[in-house]
DNA sequence: CTTTCGATTTGAATCGATTCAATATCGATA
DNA sequence: TATCGATATTGAATCGATTCAAATCGAAAG
């Protein structure tokens, strides 16, 4: 069952032609004639040939006709986190169309990840720059083949990266529930520096080393500064993105005498895991409290309610991140994308203004 | 930024050394003088090479160090639909631990697929079978690579495959709906030959194509019998696991004069499906209506309230299949495993039993 | 009976590494 | 000083295909 020792050259010489007809038989049938074809053909067939190998092609063409998308992760993530999966939902969709296969690169440690994309047969990468950004684009750029970083949180402009419009986007979030009347807000903050979990202060994400939460903080901030809302009086909880940090943030906020009716969520998984949290506490969504993600994953219009989020474009971001690699015309300039408001049931007009 | 055209000969050259050498300097380090070593890294830095390329390598070793999962459905299906999700994570796992890269394969017409399967740069063949199982197989035979078949719709013998209990599973799904009480079923089943939707009779369910399905109504059928309840007497309806065809199922089953109390559903994702329907017609679930899956996805799970059903051991299944893969050490028999009931919230003893 | 042209076919070079038998080097031992 | 071993290095063969300039063939044209 493994894989035959039929070399084409067998083939060639068992039906008495030379090797380069023999070739042309499999990759480029229309130059030769028809009866020296069928004739090859046969013969390739009777010894059992399973046809060229690719590892023989690939050594001329050069080309794997392939992506990698690769993160700091266990491979797990690309299936069990939601922003992974819309991305790479829509990532899928494009390799179809193109006929471009799709490899799944990762590791956790940082040796492992570095034999993986070294070994990774791949004509570029997508990176998914969620954490440990710096680290993946570091190893990818020695690879020395085309790729685009994705959500990056570094500013170096030297790096070919699309990134969505997180302080605009924010700034629609807040500006959203603003108007609906909400007045006190609690924010549950995706990873803003290494190692860290709790509340957070002005001083803190003015230097958080994560850009895309940082920008996310800043985008509130701005927008609620204009109806009147000093940014101090906005308690901000720092979570990993998971349940545990998630639910120690939402005991937080309510602890407080005064607890939110709006809770502004970085990512809609937080989103997700407090709406469950907040009707786990007996507060209905979104009667007690608004509820409002970020991202758009498909998830969130599946729940009951539907959860209110500034939702990112999955397929245009993928459309544009595998044309950059696979023509290898990575933008000069970081490409920057907008996020839409998508008003789902979970946002509503605060209790006490009805 | 283009890969460069930096040749490991080239720098051999460069630093002075034979080919030889320098082709150890970085795949065999200890063999070579440290003094050289360092020589030759340096002289390959300051060229700007970007280490052994992986063709050349590959061409020699034969092995990719990758494998492939394939099915016969759009890549998105891979992080849309909850089984192949929940499977491919634990592939991932033992894939990750292994230092065996993952890559995706598919297409949803045949000549794509084609071409897509021999194409592929892997070692060998995970493939989902549930649906054109056949036309997989086939194809991935002409690769002559290992490869294993899961959820197979097919009895042959010649080809390696593991496969879940789903006769004996079934039989303890139906059962422990009886030994609640229930006494008057509806059966949600998967697809049991193309292109058909709707309701179901004996015959149907015996000469149905796909095994799969066929064997879960036999379970469902040998357990009920035992309570005295006949097959007949069993309504199924049979879907395509998807939201309108389940909807569709429900309406079936609900206009009969004595609907059914518990719902026995082939897969968590009509299960799933099936409560939300039950609920927005204000039926609850499990007071009024019991449900019970079949699969075991993680989301059944993570809804409130859990779903009850027949879990497979992702984990091993996974493991096996790598396994074998990668060993080239497909099982001689069709391997199959044992599924386990899992009781949650969504079933109970009927109302007019209480 | 040549020429000429187009369509096929051939044979050898090439892609970029790894591998291994043969050789070179050098210090230690007899 | 000659010999032996261990270690390091070399050079050529090899993996399995593609590619392309040159050779061949047949038929049509002169």
């Amino acid at each position: 069952m493994a894989k035959g020792t039929v070399r084409l050259a067998d083939v060639a010489k068992a039906a008495g032609v030379s090797q380069g007809t023999a070739s042309n038989v499999f990759s480029r049938p229309d130059v030769v004639r028809e009866e020296v074809r069928e004739h090859v053909l046969e013969t390739a067939k009777r010894l059992g040939y399973a046809g060229p190998s690719l590892t023989g092609r690939l050594l001329r063409a050069g080309k794997v006709n392939a992506i990698g998308v690769a993160a700091v992760e266990p491979l797990a993530y690309f299936f069990d986190d939601p922003w992974a999966r819309a991305l790479l939902a829509a990532v899928s969709q494009v390799c179809d169309a193109s006929g471009t296969g799709l490899a799944l690169v990762s590791a956790k440690d940082r040796q492992t990840l570095d034999w993986n994309i070294k070994s990774a047969l791949v004509d570029g990468f997508i990176l998914l720059c969620v954490e440990g950004g710096e680290k993946l684009v570091q190893l990818t750029r020695e690879r020395q083949l085309p790729f685009i970083a994705l959500a990056l949180n570094d500013d170096d402009p030297s790096i070919a990266s699309i990134s969505v419009d997180n302080l605009g986007g924010a700034a629609v979030a807040a500006r959203h529930l603003a108007e609906l009347g909400h007045k006190r807000f609690g924010v549950l903050a995706t990873e803003l520096s290494d190692d860290h979990v709790g509340p957070v202060g002005v001083a803190e994400i003015e230097r958080a080393i994560y850009s895309t939460s940082r920008d996310r903080a800043l985008g509130y901030w701005q927008a609620l500064e204009a109806f009147g809302i000093r940014r101090e009086n906005v308690p901000i909880y720092e979570t990993t993105n998971d349940k545990p940090s998630v639910e120690a943030g939402l005991d937080f906020l309510f602890s407080a005498p005064e607890p939110p009716t709006a809770i502004l969520a970085m990512s809609d998984n937080i989103a997700l895991l407090a709406i469950n949290w907040l009707r786990a506490r007996g507060l209905s969504v979104p009667q007690d409290v608004s509820v409002i993600g970020f991202d758009g994953v498909p998830e969130g219009g599946m729940v009951e309610p539907g959860l209110t989020t500034m939702a990112q474009p999955f397929a245009e971001i993928a459309q544009r991140a595998v044309k950059a690699v696979l023509e290898d015309a990575v933008p000069v300039e970081r490409e920057m994308i907008d996020v839409t408001l998508v008003v789902r049931g979970s946002t509503a007009v605060p209790k006490d203004n009805r």
